[in-house]
DNA sequence: TCTGGGGTCCTAGGACCC
DNA sequence: TCTGGGGTCCTAGGACCC
């Protein structure tokens, strides 16, 4: 294809995708500035497994994902400072950072909690390099939050120049991959399961084929990576090649599913306190689906044992919900009755799920000639929205979910900080 | 003892229609 | 004996992402 040694196709618009390192350890070291410099790690739900690490618990060869309880020994020995999640934390610091981002740019894509991409405007454009450093200063400097930053013509460029720019740890977190340069040595230092859009698998096969790098995956054949990867695949090639294939999405559209699902912190045998823990992911649901001012046509309740134990055993339900809906009651009453056709007795159940489909608009949607209209339940619940919502907790919700439960997840760890309560704040001396 | 929780898109194959 | 050729819609499963 002549790709080699070739540098990058002329394009004078450029973007940065905007990265911030080890982000829930860095909102935790917010509050808790005696930790910087210090091994740092945040738990997923129920305290299972390892979401976040710090750079020191990086160099210790924790891994991501990797399940608590494992290298519990490694990091106490370590003086690791541990966190059970807090995501309400993250999502408030999350949409603090995506604001300032948003000053330096004309046009940019939340593509995460702790990612996005920004067009990069005319201003930028003479020194991209100074802009990036620009950024990420005022960013540090307003929100705490340390950012790494890859410019280039594509999106898939520039992650592999932010993550290049984070391990080095140099150049104020900025790399710059331009048109016109050979990124022939620069895309040969990564391995080629290193890219934005080659998981496992692929990586794996490619690997097979000789193809290692990714230089090597930038330099394959169209037809051979589009037989064997589909049009994903060509899409992410021809952007190593500097071509734009996946554009900024500016405008955020609303989710197409919407799922609540929990490891429970004990199995749960009987279908009683199943039948508890499926309205509460119901009930989450739904005021998820409301937020978004959508209504669901089709809900799915899945139950499972542990996948680390034998024998397994897993169902999913899927009730049709005839006209679109919002109503917790209907959510709830379809949950449980989903959740009544799949239990079976004698088995240890540790999981649970329920997710709505086939959203639609809340404003306009087909109504139906048989199903009742349900607008006296959809008020409640968004009344109940309302009053939970001021008053900051569950204020209101069905009298099956009051208190304690055995099913809930454990979060040992929770640092219990909020963004609205001063009392948090760190005291600089006393 | 202890192993997350959310999403998206693409493709292949079957059902169905003309 | 010889058994069309498309098109569309739907779904399940696979792959990926953070």
């Amino acid at each position: 294809m002549g790709h080699s040694g070739s540098g990058l196709r002329k394009t004078r618009e450029l973007l940065a995708l905007c990265d911030c390192n080890n982000f829930f350890v860095s909102c935790e070291r917010l509050f808790r500035p005696d930790l910087e410099g210090r091994p740092v790690v945040v738990l997923s739900s129920n305290d299972g497994i390892v979401i976040a690490r710090s750079n020191e618990v990086k160099a210790l060869g924790v891994k991501m994902g990797e399940p608590f309880f494992r290298v519990r020994p490694l990091l106490e020995q370590h003086c690791t400072a541990v966190f059970s999640s807090n995501f309400q934390l993250y999502e408030e610091v999350s949409s603090r950072v995506m604001a300032v981002l948003g000053r330096f740019t004309p046009s940019m894509e939340v593509y995460s909690i702790d990612e996005a991409f920004l067009e990069l405007p005319p201003s930028g454009m003479d020194d991209p390099f100074c802009w990036g450093a620009a950024l990420r200063g005022t960013v540090l400097r307003e929100t705490g939050i340390p950012l790494s930053v890859g410019i280039a013509p594509t999106k898939t460029l520039a992650k592999l120049g932010a993550e290049r720019a984070k391990k080095d740890r140099v150049k104020e977190g900025v790399r710059t991959l331009l048109p016109g340069e050979n990124l022939d040595d620069f895309l040969s230092a990564f391995p080629v399961d290193d890219v934005w859009g080659i998981g496992r698998r692929w990586g794996d096969a490619l690997k097979k084929r000789g193809i290692t790098t990714v230089l090597r995956l930038r330099d394959a054949k169209d037809d051979w990576v589009e037989k064997r990867m589909g049009v994903r695949g060509l899409r992410t090639v021809w952007e190593l090649r500097g071509i734009r294939c996946i554009p900024i999405e500016e405008a955020e559209k609303p989710q197409k599913s919407i799922q609540s699902s929990r490891t429970f912190a004990v199995p749960l045998r009987e279908f009683s306190p199943l039948a508890e823990a499926v309205t509460e992911f119901a009930l989450t649901a739904g005021r998820r689906l409301r937020a978004q001012k959508s209504r669901a046509s089709r809900l799915t309740v899945h139950i499972g044992t542990s996948r680390f134990r034998d024998p397994w055993y897993g169902r999913t339900a899927e009730i049709p919900l005839g006209m679109p809906t919002e109503s917790d009651i209907r959510l709830i009453r379809s949950a449980v009755e989903g959740l009544a056709m799949i239990y079976r007795e004698g088995y240890d159940y540790v999981r649970g799920e329920v997710t709505l489909l086939e959203l639609s608009s809340a404003e306009t949607f087909q109504l139906s000639l048989f199903d009742p209209f349900d607008d006296r339940s959809t008020a409640l619940s968004r009344v109940a929205d309302r009053l939970n919502r001021e008053a900051g907790r569950q204020l209101l919700r069905p009298a099956l979910l009051l208190g304690e439960k055995e099913w809930r997840p454990r979060r040992d760890s929770h640092s219990g900080v909020r963004l609205e309560d001063l009392s948090n704040l760190p005291v600089l001396s006393s």
